[in-house]
DNA sequence: TTGCTTGTTGGACATTCGTACAACAAGTGA
DNA sequence: TCACTTGTTGTACGAATGTCCAACAAGCAA
């Protein structure tokens, strides 16, 4: 008879992401003070040694995981306004409050974004991109501004402040659900998208 | 000849204190990753066993941190109404803009900020401070709205909008301080606050 | 089939963690 | 001076951490 295989290769790259989304799914689940190499290669279902075969220390598959999740988000974002009204405001409208609605606005995302931020100020390469990401964040913000006829000189402090307001009532969301309704977070971004384009 | 005394003792409420502060401190230089029963003994002069002594747990600790620095930052803005000129749109700019000045505004004081954060998901005690601040300062801002005159149906959104944006702005001033300066920022909120007010 | 590359395993290793506790001593009251 | 209370020390303990590496074996090439 014909024994089954102890393990299966895997094509690196796959390999890497399975690591990465386990990462994901072990931050999310157990937050920051429950996820160390031993809990990833569980959820993996690989043993412990291997996360080393793939990361050069546990702090890069924590920036790698940052790197894939804030693709995911963006990718939520471009859905969010691609399914959007094909008028400029529709898709400012659509871009700024998907925030408000899952996947985005979920705990569990909060507790991998937390424990990103707590490396922001002792990991270099981590701080240089969470500022790409918020560059890149307003930057679009800027640009879906801009499609609704703002005044260019206007459109840098615009975009900071909705970015804020967006960033702002997403942590509230995330940390106390109860406090406000995702709708009500939405009425109140639009209200500031109808004062800035006045 | 008189040996020196080994250790001191010390009023309960003062040695207390000082573990709390030494926490604060530790949490500001090495963040969450850094912060152990060990190091904060250290940073407090004491042995590793007095902390036991003092609170049941490490989570015991972090959670009376939070309570009192939550409490430094609410005098920080009683002190800076205080300081305003007794007009009501005064002190409600002078409350939400000193967010985004010292000591308030500090990488340090966010890398606090993120230790507590770390733990509302899993720490009922800590979700409920955190409920309770939020809601305290929300409430802070409906009042020095309503001293402005705004319209009572009006204050829920109103206080909702611009604790969102100070968070914002005040979080991405900690996390990336070169992305704008702190005048924009209560330039910006002052800016909200004129739309509305109006 | 045979040999080779390398993905993968599993455990060793030194550290560090939170907690518990017996022993010591500072300060107080008699 | 002499207990007595209790704040404080120092360490021991098991568990968990990140990193490392020799050995194994899956899958491909010949």
């Amino acid at each position: 008879m014909s024994s089954k295989p102890a393990f299966k290769r895997a094509e690196p790259d796959a390999r890497r992401l399975s690591l990465i989304e386990a990462t994901a799914r072990v931050l999310a689940r157990d937050g920051v003070a429950g996820t160390s190499v031993r809990s990833i290669a569980v959820e993996a279902g690989v043993s412990p040694g291997l996360v080393g075969h793939y990361f050069p220390g546990i702090d890069a598959l924590i920036a790698a995981t940052y790197a894939h999740i804030e693709g995911q988000v963006s990718n939520a974002l471009d859905a969010a306004v691609a399914e959007a009204a094909p008028t400029p405001r529709a898709r400012l409208d659509a871009f700024v409050t998907a925030s408000f609605r899952g996947p985005i606005a979920d705990g569990q995302l909060l507790s991998t974004w937390i424990a990103f931020w707590s490396l922001v100020r002792s990991n270099r390469a981590i701080a240089r991109q969470h500022d790409e990401q918020y560059a890149a964040f307003r930057a679009r913000v800027e640009n879906l501004l801009d499609d609704c006829g703002l005044a260019p000189e206007r459109q840098r402090s615009a975009a900071i402040a909705i970015t804020a307001l967006v960033d702002g009532l997403w942590l509230e969301l995330c940390l106390s659900p109860q406090a406000f309704r995702p709708d009500e977070a939405g009425a109140i971004t639009r209200a500031a998208l109808d004062a800035l384009l006045a």
